[in-house]
RNA sequence: GGUGAGAUAGUCAAGUGGCCAACGACGGCGGACUGUAAAUCCGCUCCCUACGGGUUCAGAGGUUCGACUCCUCUUCUCACCA
């Protein structure tokens, strides 16, 4: 039971520090009943979650499941500063306002995956701004500027000449003080978050709260690219709040090779099943599409709900297997003879007549699934289902 | 505060008086092939009812028949020195 539970806690974790530590928590679990404390960060500056932020919910659920209290910390104070990880320039600062208003919407998203009563909720600023200017030279007495810029990040930015903020120096600081304050077990991140995490271990030591928090850190998840990081600001994220037809299509999109990094990410089926399935897969018994239009079924009704999931495959097949039009496709009216060009415009197909040409041109433009090449065709009284590329569609009624 | 370098389309990056709507790469879009995969191949990638016209190369002026290219000022970035 102790090292099922414990399996699954370090399935898919890039790296452990003081996973002895992990151990002994888990222990007292099943034999006293005892309970103990994960933290985990959340900057409130992306309201928006997508997959890349539901593994490290996941893996927070995880904890629960196994006698943990998840102390969600959203970093409202620290997010005025603005998170230096990965950065290359100085961050703008947010207002008080923004921030408020990213941390409702967090909430709201967050508990689809995380059981509230196993969960608390906590804003920084709570006990950041009562900490005053004494407060702060204190905290600042436990580190040194040579060990800040020890840090990649900082000691690129440093010997390059581009500006780094004394503030963004306060940041880890404040981020390791957060785990002084909250007593934090164990604390878990991305990555790219290491030094902060390693910070609330030096500065739980610093404060002689009696403990050093374990650090669990969870692999960055790669965009649908396959490439570069998930994130909202490269447009290759499946977010959370996707309909269920964009969420579906969007996983069966990726390649095969990054299925199996989402299977082991984001599925809940455990390693040895996903072992088998992979092994299918090689041997040929098991047909690839089958396999990702699972794990776009499991992920989509997670969000969702398990017959919407399976109505966004039938859609699919649909659309993309039998080449049929999509139940619901947006409408759009407008009056007397239109020039293919600018109805093409008009129904948000194209940006442009002049794109408009040249998907003509290319056979990309399809009218009652017909395709056309002729750029100057009139559109006379009726209704037509125009379309360009695979998947844009629209209907237009022309009176 | 002083000195020098730079700002080109979504990004990177050529172009240093006409051959420039601007090489190339990436990205994006489309077509073929497919499992809407991936890989590969091909085409497109400022706007305009278009073999023509219009607006672009940080911003504002100027020189010139003609400027992304030369000059002046402004804004912003970077480097070196203090």
């Amino acid at each position: 039971m102790l090292q099922e539970a414990l399996k699954e806690i370090k399935r898919g974790s890039a790296e452990i520090i003081d996973s002895d530590r992990i151990e002994k928590l888990l222990k007292a679990y099943f034999d006293e009943g005892k309970t103990y404390s994960v933290k985990a960060g959340f900057d409130p500056t992306a309201p928006d979650l997508h997959l890349g932020h539901t593994v490290l919910l996941q893996k927070l659920a995880i904890f629960q499941k196994y006698g943990a209290t998840i102390q969600f910390l959203i970093g409202d104070f620290t997010a005025q500063i603005g998170d230096p990880t990965g950065k290359s320039a100085t961050r703008k600062t947010l207002s008080a306002f923004q921030i408020q208003e990213n941390a409702a919407s967090y909430k709201e998203q967050v508990f689809k995956i995380l059981d509230p009563l196993k969960t608390e909720v906590v804003f920084n600023s709570e006990w950041i701004n009562p900490l005053g200017a004494s407060g702060m030279l204190t905290l600042t007495t436990t580190f040194n500027v040579a060990r800040m810029l020890e840090r990649d990040d900082f000691d690129k930015r440093y010997k390059s000449g581009t500006s780094i903020s004394i503030s963004e120096f306060i940041y880890p600081l404040l981020q390791g003080y957060d785990s002084v304050h909250l007593k934090s077990d164990i604390e878990i991140g991305g990555t790219d978050q290491k030094f902060n995490l390693l910070m609330g271990r030096h500065l739980q030591r610093a404060y002689e709260i009696g403990k050093e928090q374990a650090v669990l850190m969870m692999p960055i998840l790669e965009g649908l690219d396959g490439v570069q990081k998930m994130s909202k600001s490269l447009n290759n994220y499946i977010g959370v709040a996707d309909e269920p037809n964009d969420m579906f299509g969007k996983i069966l999109s990726v390649s095969d090779e990054l299925m199996w990094r989402y299977y082991e990410l984001l599925s809940t089926k455990t390693l040895s099943e996903i072992e088998a399935l992979k092994n299918g897969v090689a041997d040929g018994t098991l047909h690839p599409k089958k396999v990702k239009e699972n794990l776009a079924l499991e992920i989509t009704a997670r969000f969702h709900s398990f017959e919407a999931a399976q109505s966004a495959r039938d859609e699919f097949d649909k659309v993309h297997s039998n080449n049929q039009i999509p139940t619901e496709i947006e409408e759009y009216s407008c009056n007397g003879d239109v020039w293919i060009a600018k109805a093409l415009v008009d129904c948000n197909l194209t940006p442009s007549t002049s794109q408009a040409r040249r998907d003509i041109k290319q056979g990309a433009v399809k009218i009652n699934q017909e395709k056309i090449d002729d750029e100057q065709l009139q559109l006379a009284t009726g209704e037509y289902i125009l379309q360009v590329g695979k998947r844009k569609f629209a209907k237009l009624k022309v009176n």
